[in-house]
DNA sequence: CTGAAAGCGCTTACAG
DNA sequence: CTGAAAGCGCTTACAG
């Protein structure tokens, strides 16, 4: 093109049309004859030509781009994030770029001031949010965000302002379905690792759920079989050792999160405990790790591409100026060999 | 403000200055007085005004964007990509956010046509490839980018044309220390699990070193104890399979990526081998699972943290217009149970 | 140090 | 179905 970047300009020269013709062509706009855009096309392949984003973004208002924040916790030294959140990350992409938009990634803490940040910059039409569980701690700044009328949606628990904003999986039946199982292959005595209080509103219906299926046995539910802990491997070791500590008698332990339960096979182990031969471990998420271990780890599957493509769905139903509805996502029991009495 | 966005004019009104003064006061321009930056900015505050990124990446060419793109084997079933790159990913993400820059991120397969979609589109000012390390196949690829002027720079080996583009690991010296390690222990039959040719440039360069290690030992190459698999773990389960089916002898196994290295130990422990036990084991990267299976995989760690910074670093070089120099990082022997004869 | 003006490359009323 | 014109909100010569 001798001088400067080819342009719509260029395009028109070429076509023999206007510059509006060919915007209009290039958009598979209705306003455009068959033939007209056909050629147009034609020549902007030929040229390698691709619209600028930036200068249809400043005239459009829209940047068909959206921006999913991960949460990352401050206090962890190694800056890892769930595994989890990293692979439904891969399926918004996906799922994203399906309906032709791009995807802004970044790693947030606590502290930044991120709420503005990328809506009001016209960086993206949308924001999805991952690891954001603990509203009670968010409260602020997602008021911020609805103040700004911000676009956004959450993966987790529904709570409240947060209608049609959230998308999550049915924690307190998948509670149920892990802990039955532990029931079904006869353990009585079932230790519940995750905190159970209003800050980690997915752990507490999963605590829930493992109240539900105690008490349809006739079971009666020990306070001093819930033992806290947070999404990562070494709280869950460390819950191994105040279990172990407390003298509890236990014949199985349902972790909230397969991080939790994976820092508690490997803890349970180096205490001399055999999995599943004393003591029966089922986990929720169903990460990669979870089948790589040994023994294989039964648990709790939350699908992150149906996940993914339900949060992606319901902020573009968002944008596009819809109400959209929360939706709560069935979970799937994946037995493998941690829990025995199977053979696979 | 009435009606419709904040703008740069609206802050200028209320500052008593010009728009062009508005927009330097912004950006730290040395052109503005302290004080009038400081009123400018302190009515922006108040105001939550935001700059228009479309407009000032439209009118300065510029989106302060990096895109990264991490290569899907579209042949995986479970859309799985290698955890080390998702990490990677993560540190990316925050030193370009240190950088001020914003990171686009796309799941890329081979057939499709992103070789054009981010810096021509004025989506991105350069690209970060992951995971394209088998250069043959994507040599049509990479001469387009090129051809196109494109910023983009490459995690992998040093290629053909790649000068000033790569940052990777120094994988020969990883692949000998991983194998001095096994020989250290008194393992002297040990198997390479990874495909040694061009295809595989880091998996070619680990086996050089594996070789290094045993010629400094006088210990002769066998090369029946080479078995073909890439990164993923069933390829690892069935590298054993082969390895215990031909009937060779061995102590020990050097797996090319910790993936391999998970599939493999698994399969061994299937087998009725014991790791490190009978076998001692070896993997490459650290990846996160590494350190939660059983036993926890004694390993080559690749710093993502420090490849993510040398990969923004020289990628931001390269746009400001300067030539840039390629990096290959120190591997690190990261000693855990895998391979047996350590206490820790 | 500051301002008036141009212009980046599109999309979108508006008119036909 | 098509075109001429306006304008999105900035940054950047240019002039002082």
């Amino acid at each position: 093109m001798g001088s400067g970047k080819t342009t719509s300009f260029h395009i028109a020269l070429m076509a023999g049309v206007s510059q509006a013709t060919v915007s209009r062509a290039l958009r598979d706009s209705p306003l455009v004859s068959e033939a007209t855009r056909e050629k147009v096309k034609q020549i902007a392949r030929d040229l390698n030509y691709q619209v600028d984003r930036s200068a249809a973004g400043l005239r459009s208002g829209q940047t068909r781009t959206l921006a999913t924040l991960l949460f990352e916790d401050e206090t962890a030294t190694d800056n890892s994030v769930n595994p989890y959140f990293l692979s439904m990350l891969g399926h918004i992409t996906r799922a994203a770029a399906r309906r032709d938009y791009d995807v802004l990634v970044a790693f947030q803490q606590l502290s930044e001031n991120w709420h503005q940040h990328y809506e009001i910059s016209n960086r993206a039409d949308g924001i999805i949010l991952l690891g954001y569980g603990n509203y009670v701690s968010f409260e602020d700044k997602l008021d911020r965000l609805r103040r700004d009328d911000a676009h956004f949606v959450v993966w987790g628990a529904s709570g409240p302002g947060l209608d049609g904003r959230t998308v999550g999986c049915e924690n307190r039946l998948g509670g149920e379905i892990a802990t039955r199982h532990l029931l079904s292959l006869g353990r009585k005595r079932i230790a519940f690792f995750g905190e159970k209080d209003e800050r980690c509103p997915e752990f507490r219906d999963r605590y829930a759920g493992y109240e539900d299926a105690l008490a349809a046995k006739g079971i009666e539910v020990d306070p001093d079989l819930q033992f806290d802990a947070r999404g990562k491997e070494s709280l869950g070791a460390a819950a191994v050792e105040r279990l172990l500590a407390s003298g509890t008698r236990f014949d199985a332990i349902f972790a909230a999160s397969d991080l939790i339960a994976i820092g508690t096979i490997a803890a349970l182990r180096e205490a001399g405990l055999s999995v599943p031969g004393d003591v029966a471990v089922v986990g929720y998420d169903d990460i990669h790790a979870a089948s790589c271990i040994t023994p294989a780890l039964t648990t709790v599957r939350q699908d992150p591409r149906a996940a993914a493509g339900a949060l992606v769905d319901l902020l573009l139903t968002r944008i596009a100026g819809g109400k959209g509805d929360s939706r709560q996502l069935p979970p799937q029991l994946v037995v493998r060999n941690s829990c025995g009495g199977v053979k696979i």
